[in-house]
DNA sequence: CAGCTTGACTTAAGCGCTTCAGAAAGTCCA
DNA sequence: TGGACTTTCTGAAGCGCTTAAGTCAAGCTG
């Protein structure tokens, strides 16, 4: 009881207890090979003996330069990131394809747009980083870059030096539109995601919806206005005023509420059809007998609402287990590969019907 | 140009470029009122030249033994645990309570029963351990416990030693059984949560009831089992197969399948009372009129089914905020306070009915 | 003007671990 | 039996930073 009491025991503390070098012990827990297992087991006994939980994991990060976490970047809240089914989705495929090598996933969530604030990117303790559909220019991801640490997008624009996953956006919303004209409407509404456009949410000039700042509103508003406009369709844009459920649902009865009322509505989201289905039920309109709805994403929730959405369907798992490897393949010194898109796909289900 | 490229600067040499000591750099970061203003200024500009992004995160934790991470200990894949909106409400708060004090959340998912592995948690890089819903002595309680890592935990049983906030359960299930039994009911079917009892879910006595490796599964129970059978009640148990919609759906087909039916259903979370909602609709069995439901948290879904959930409110986002406190005093090496529950009470909206 | 403060830096001792280049002690084989 | 390997363990140099204690000159007091 010479040693003081209250400190925890330190990899000295053990070596010293069994009488071999600190490197022996580091050995021990590291490189099994470099020591015989007899003294290995001694070693490890002492260990437990002594109450040595194992090598700090900090001091060891210092020495090997390696934390073994990942940084996400949101530009978001949690609960608002995670009440959209599409990040968790794609989250939890990246976390089942890098938890296998020992990788956690640090989140650092950011109110403000531009994703979470300068410092915390800059003293995070991770060997990469993840964004996840960031506004352009976002300084979280200069910050990145000042750190020099690898990065990978997922629903951003391309980057130089920057690994990239996306879906078809631009392709997906045309099919959208395409689907909605085939069945005779003309009169239609796009219901876009939030992106800051508007303070408040609200009507958006096609020229404002143009320069929206996240890459994906962009992407499909292209798709969908790309195809209704040659087809002489009318329409109008409406912005959600957050990525709440209750600004989607006052953006579903704004919508909702023209005169004259479109007969087909494009939603960016999921989140934002079943909100303009729900709000359809509440005003006593027929879907997809007065009003034909169509998603994007294809979230677990599309399948389950009644009538079922349709919807744009993009491979949300496969798109963060894409990430996942890409983050691996960054960590292991990989050279960054080109930008991959998951394909989309038309599923036709319940909310859409002649006009 | 001497000097190697490549290599990312350090604060050695920003303090040899500017002409000081390594102490004055570090100062010019973390001390600004150690230094004059005129020398700071210099120091930083110097750095910004270097292309110095600021003190490493790891070194500065090994310095400091602090690592501005808290690791949050779940026992599930994270797009389940975030499709509970129980979990996202709760951690959300949390992390606004933290956020502000520059820590960041480390999520340790756990596939497995028992939380997270043993050796993710004594290599996470973390100051405190938050562990929500886990079960009864899951081994990632005693990795915390070796790390000597101070504890927080939420929805568990007390431990020595480590601060525990929670819901009174107990109360809440009782009040949900007695609003029931006051409309009337006398033939109920429980649908307790997946707790790992039954392994595909299915029928449970009372006793493997009160033998739940959860302890909310078990303090409902107890709550809604203490009110009924006093009062002679007619039950069956039912535990839900997993977390997930699916197993929710299928339990609830099972649970409206029974003969006699059950007039009244007590489901352990919003999430298993829209399933039965939902196959209830299916299955043309109205909601309230042939069948009441109650479900329990009071979740944002809860309020925008058709018909609205009747449930027990809990403050998910109170017990996020006081799990957060919770942590900043550990964090600031106060005692680890009397555990607290947040209250409950009864909702009613209208999925409940006389029998 | 001696003695005390104050302000502005520097010195140097860590923080706890990894890892590379040996050293010491076998083992093998012709 | 001696040189060439192997196996097993040690020494020591970092990893990049923080911080308590110390130095030193300038300013203040009476």
């Amino acid at each position: 009881m010479t040693r003081t009491r209250r400190r925890r025991p330190t990899l000295d503390d053990v070596a010293d207890a069994v009488g071999v070098s600190r490197a022996t012990v580091s050995n021990a827990y590291n490189r099994p090979d470099q020591l015989s297992a007899r003294l290995r087991e001694q070693v490890l006994r002492v260990a437990a003996e002594l109450g040595y939980p194992g090598p700090d994991p900090t001091a060891r990060s210092l020495a090997t330069s390696r934390t073994g976490a990942i940084a996400v970047l949101l530009d978001t809240s949690l609960s608002m990131a995670f009440s959209e089914p599409a990040l968790s989705v794609t989250l939890d495929a990246l976390a089942q394809v890098v938890d296998p090598h020992g990788h956690a996933l640090l989140l650092l969530p950011g109110g403000s747009p531009g994703g979470p604030p300068a410092a915390q990117v800059l003293g995070a303790q991770a060997d990469i980083a993840v964004a996840y559909s960031l506004a352009d220019g976002a300084p979280a991801l200069d910050s990145v870059r000042a750190r020099g640490l690898p990065l990978v997008v997922i629903d951003q624009p391309l980057l130089p030096g920057v690994a990239r996953i996306g879906c078809q956006d631009r392709l997906g919303a045309a099919l959208a539109a395409r689907h909605l004209l085939d069945l005779g409407h003309r009169r239609f509404g796009i219901f876009a995601a939030h992106s800051r456009i508007t303070p408040g949410g609200g009507e958006l000039t096609t020229e404002e919806a143009g320069a929206a700042a996240l890459h994906d509103v962009r992407e499909r508003l292209a798709g969908y206005l790309g195809e209704l406009g040659p087809r002489g369709a009318e329409v109008v844009v409406h912005e959600a005023a957050g990525l709440s459920t209750d600004s989607a649902m006052a953006g579903a009865f704004a919508l909702l509420g023209r005169t004259p009322r479109p007969t087909a509505l494009l939603c960016m989201t999921d989140q934002l059809a079943l909100a303009v289905v729900s709000a359809a039920g509440q005003l006593g309109i027929a879907v997809p007998g007065e009003l034909s709805v169509v998603g994007f994403d294809d979230s677990p929730p599309a399948g389950w609402s009644a009538p079922p959405l349709t919807t744009i369907r993009q491979d949300l798992a496969a798109k963060g287990r894409i990430a996942g490897e890409l983050v691996l393949r960054l960590l292991d010194g990989g050279e960054v590969p080109a930008p991959a898109e998951v394909p989309v796909s038309l599923v036709v289900r319940g909310s859409t019907g002649p006009a």
